[in-house]
DNA sequence: TTTTTATATAACTATATACTCATGTAATAT
DNA sequence: ATATTACATGAGTATATAGTTATATAAAAA
């Protein structure tokens, strides 16, 4: 078993947090097929533009996207692809939770049905 | 770019966010080479017991580990160890993230050094 | 049966964080 | 110069969550 001191382990719950928030998962996801400035990321996830900036901010904060301004616009894109790696992986993960639990479920219907004959 | 609806993004944060506590990665770890019971994971840890009681609980109602009991024991086990792939990915975009920074570092320094001459 | 051991959980507190509204700031347009 | 557009940010609120303390529960031991 790896040894992770404790602000290691701080580390990482830190950038999962970053990953933890549905608003700032399509944010990333709107930014996978490139570059985009905040209004088109605020009329993509239907954010208020507030909310949107400071999302982007956090982030940015965390080197997990870039910032480039130009003119008033600022544009964002992913600084590390590999993000996408990790989420889809968790949704690999909850696909086989959801079909696991949707076998469950016809076992117990088919269950129901023949109760019923 | 893949379309996700709200609650599809919703259920993966609360993956996430499952992942972004200290002393749930801790304890998840510590059950990386195999099951544990919970005062096993009390002292790895150095968590109180009713606090690991409730990250145990709450990881198990996820699905992230399994529940056996034993006598008045209760063993807990990795259920999909996938989880650790996730956990590894992190790890590495961090450890690239501190190794910029260290180079950043090193490059500050030596341009401080050359300005001091 | 009573006690002890191992674990779970309820009640509470403190802290973090997502959101909104209002406002600040900086580049462009008029 | 002034107005407008695009974005960032401060203040305030509501909610979620990690942690503690005390207690409940259930199996095993005495």
């Amino acid at each position: 078993m790896m040894q992770l001191d404790d602000q290691a382990y701080a580390r990482i719950a830190k950038y999962f947090q970053l990953l933890a928030e549905p608003m700032r998962l399509k944010i990333l996801n709107g930014l996978r097929d490139g570059e985009k400035n905040v209004s088109e990321l605020v009329a993509l996830s239907g954010g208020t533009q507030a909310n949107v900036s400071k999302h982007l901010t956090m982030l940015s904060a965390a080197n997990l996207i870039q910032r480039e301004a130009r003119g008033t616009k600022a544009y964002y894109s992913i600084l590390d692809p590999q993000i996408f790696d990790l989420c889809a992986l968790v949704c690999g993960q909850l696909a086989m939770q959801m079909s696991t639990e949707a076998a469950a479920n016809e076992t117990f219907i088919s269950a129901m049905k023949s109760q019923a004959n």
